[in-house]
DNA sequence: AATATTTTGCAACAACGTTGCAATTTATTA
DNA sequence: TAATAAATTGCAACGTTGTTGCAAAATATT
């Protein structure tokens, strides 16, 4: 694994840190979306909470996560697969919020339903998030 | 005007305040949805904060408004129309984001597309939201 | 008009997020 | 591998956003 995440970074020209390869640690080792809370909980004490929102906003930057909306105000942050690049990302996958759990995740095989637009109206982005039970709280 | 949003408060159970009807009033004569700041700004300084967010929050639990979920984590609200209730609403339209003037609209006639979700997985509420240039700006 | 109920504003607070800068860590060069 | 250059981190301080309790004010009820 950390072969991959040294991988990942130095492909997007990132110096290898502690604290960056912590956070990859965790995103692969999670199955569903992380928020800045998570991160910091589950990183423990050893990193600033300056340094993972610093973290996070490179990543997003350079496309190694997507953020995902959500109707309340947490943002959740989960990796992008290969085909994303940075600046303009392909999320042609929905996401999914279990009211259970809380978990949010990729659903990597659920494509986007194509979406007609009114006259005039183009389109860059389609974010889907739905929201019910998860086949794990079900 | 006053008359409609006398008529919306009292149809639920709300008493008719100066601040409400303020409120009521950016939302009617607004074309797209607006945040807690919009509100503030356009309200003048006539109101307290605390005011802004404890209507938004009985507004939102009445089903008077619906919020909106964005990439950023600006929340967005928006007049529900007539067939929301209250917890459990009908939005059954999708919301567009402007990436050149900002503003968010309810596009009333878009439905949203039917998602198949694996096995397993049920869903309650689906939203979506697409960025993009609107009709305005283009 | 008087009373009961609800809502507001204030103050104080907690959580979230940002910025500048010095110290440390990582990368680069010889 | 050691020395230098470049990038990242942690700290401190700050601004914004959102919440709560409580007394004062406004609204509804009788």
């Amino acid at each position: 694994m950390n072969a991959q995440i040294e991988d990942i970074l130095k492909r997007n020209q990132l110096s290898v840190t502690s604290g960056r390869v912590k956070i990859l640690e965790l995103f692969l080792g999670s199955a569903g979306a992380l928020s800045h809370g998570d991160i910091e909980k589950k990183a423990g004490e050893r990193f600033d909470r300056v340094t993972v929102y610093r973290t996070l906003q490179v990543f997003l930057e350079k496309g190694i996560i997507h953020n995902i909306p959500t109707s309340d105000n947490s943002i959740r942050y989960a990796l992008c697969k290969d085909n994303c690049h940075a600046g303009h990302h392909h999320d042609n996958h929905i996401h999914f919020v279990c009211n259970d759990c809380g978990n949010t995740i990729c659903l990597e095989n659920v494509t986007i339903p194509p979406v007609k637009l009114p006259k005039g109206f183009t389109s860059t982005q389609v974010d889907v998030v739905v929201s019910g039970i998860c086949k794990e709280c079900k």
